[in-house]
DNA sequence: AGCTCATGGCGAG
DNA sequence: TCGCCCTGAGCTG
């Protein structure tokens, strides 16, 4: 379930599980046994995560970039870890937990600047205090690309998911095919700060919940949940199911190979 | 057993 | 814009 809030809340996990320790890492499917001797029996300094990224520090012997895609996963597991089960591109483990890392689209041992090349090309992440939100702004603002594709490239906003886009874009009445400049200012401030406050949810909960209260106990009742992303939501993979506020049968259609979601009526410029 | 689908992103054309 | 890669779950038959 790997959007930004899922990655924050791994880096925390592995920083509160092994940072400051030496690890045992290895590559039980062997894809990265290579690097994994290379970290072997180091020192694990921190864990961080900037949008979909992960990176694990390794100090002078580097970083292991993980990018979970759209398929992996990590699972924190206590004791020391018998035989793997499955895939396991990376286990990182100690004497009290090991974490099995699954199905990632990349797990890479890179240098500071390749780290730095990767940071270079996101935008702002809205789960980061350092997060510069004009620099978003300006992109979008100058451009005639939609909002709704605007919002999943990681290269204007960082973290946010086809989740997210849908939901914030939901709560806003914003037409996902909207050009971007012709988005307002006051509308941009009110989707970055709902995207910094969705997602601070999102962390905490380990889950996407956007509806807002008025709405939830209809919405609970109208739609008990049948999927496996999360929590509540107003339009995200509802497809002509009624809309929580207005009733209408939520839209789907398919926006640059992904699936679009949105209330024709709720959402109409 | 075999298909389909998924919260992502890349390179080719 | 398309096809492809990573993997597992949840169907169908």
């Amino acid at each position: 379930m790997p959007e930004g809030h899922i990655i924050h809340r791994l880096a925390g996990t592995y920083t509160e599980r092994f940072a400051g320790r030496k690890a045992r890492v290895t590559s039980p499917q062997g894809r990265f046994a290579e690097s994994a001797k290379l970290l072997d029996r180091r020192e694990m300094q921190d864990a961080e995560a900037y949008g979909k990224h992960l990176f694990l520090g390794f100090g002078p012997r580097g970083w292991v970039r993980v990018h979970l895609g759209l398929y992996g996963k990590v699972a924190f597991t206590p004791g020391r870890g018998g035989e793997a089960v499955g895939q396991v591109r990376l286990r990182v483990a100690n004497v009290d937990w090991f974490a099995d890392l699954r199905g990632p689209a990349a797990c890479e041992l890179i240098g500071e600047g390749e780290r730095a090349a990767v940071l270079d090309r996101l935008g702002p992440d809205p789960l980061r205090a350092d997060a510069d939100p004009e620099r978003a702004w300006r992109r979008i603002s100058k451009s005639r690309t939609s909002i709704a594709a605007l919002l999943m490239n990681q290269e204007v906003v960082a973290g946010a998911g086809n989740i997210y886009r849908a939901e914030v874009l939901f709560r806003h009445g914003i037409d996902p095919y909207r050009e971007g400049r012709a988005v307002t200012r006051a509308e941009w401030d009110a989707i970055w700060a709902d995207l910094v406050a969705l997602m601070r949810l999102g962390v905490e909960a380990k889950r996407i919940d956007t509806v807002r209260e008025e709405h939830s106990p209809e919405a609970m009742e109208r739609a008990p949940r049948v999927d496996d992303h999360g929590g509540e939501v107003y339009v995200y993979r509802r497809a002509s199911m009624p809309c929580h506020v207005c009733g209408t049968p939520v839209s789907q259609a398919v926006m640059a190979g992904r699936n679009l979601f949105w209330c024709s009526v709720c959402q109409a410029d």
